[in-house]
DNA sequence: GATTATTTGACTATCTTTGACTAATATAAA
DNA sequence: TTTATATTAGTCAAAGATAGTCAAATAATC
């Protein structure tokens, strides 16, 4: 089992201890796996993605930590699938197709679903380069529809 | 948590107390806190600024003081002026501190700023090109504030 | 042997702390 | 009234403290 392994299953012992979200400094963790810090971001984005049911924040300077919070699925489990759903790209009308299972399944209300929709639309993402454009329309909608477990479930 | 975090929550509770309106000296608060005084003006423009709903007055000289008012305007007033705050670029810093006024102005509940949030964020947008992505960001979020007007005003 | 995953480090970005210098105001002195 | 002094607050840039990005090197896997 590689270090990158070991430093992720630190992670989830952590989170399992201080019921799916917690803090921790960057420079810590690598210091205590002797890596580099910038592995510990290899780990984060191959481990704890949104895909996963993880949200990573965190902050830099001073008094800098990285958060990570597990999303705890349940009525949620509609919108990990469709979390999964999205891929690497998607377009409009899978976009909005997507977002109304949600509502219909009633993971998300109608306000939420008119902030999701306007996030997905062609008129929002149309500073996005064409051959881009459905690659961020996926990583905004994942992103935002992992946000929305997490406050669901607070 | 960093000097600067402690020193805005103590103003904070200050002026909670004091009903949003709160005097104080300067060099008091950096004597409290143990920091050199430009520290204070550190954190009143980086956690009070306009943007986030404070005004902050002062008068130097014996008997100076720094007067801290927490300014409410209308959630609509808030959103629209938002909106147009946004202009055609916006980076992450801006995007936040902006969302996080609207959540004050009590424009957008704890779920919609999450959603907002994750849409603005830099994991979110990172498949957008470094060049066009505050481009990306500006126009996902006014799009997004816009669907939240109507939504809120039904 | 080719492909994928991991490790590493140089460079960048962001946030905070500090201190030297500047500006304004009130009060006392001339 | 004018000037000087003391007492505040403001500005700005450098230094310090974190975290992020990216691509090259290496290792593991197919």
């Amino acid at each position: 089992m590689g270090t990158s392994d070991i430093i992720a299953r630190f992670i989830l012992e952590t989170l399992e201890n201080a019921g799916g979200r917690a803090e921790m400094q960057r420079s810590m963790l690598a210091d205590r796996f002797g890596c580099v810090p910038s592995q510990i971001n290899y780990v984060l984005t191959t481990r704890f993605s949104p895909e996963r049911g993880y949200q990573v924040e965190s902050r830099r300077g001073e008094g800098g930590y990285i958060r990570i919070t597990r999303v705890r699925p349940s009525p949620e489990r509609i919108i990990m699938h469709t979390v999964n759903a999205v891929g690497g790209k998607v377009d409009r009308a899978t976009a909005e197709a997507l977002v109304q299972n949600v509502r219909d399944a009633g993971a998300a209300d109608e306000a939420q679903t008119g902030l999701l929709l306007a996030a997905v639309s062609d008129r929002a993402l149309r500073p996005a380069p064409p051959e881009v454009r459905d690659a961020v329309r996926a990583s905004v909608l994942k992103h935002m529809l992992v946000s929305l477990i997490s406050e669901n479930s607070i």
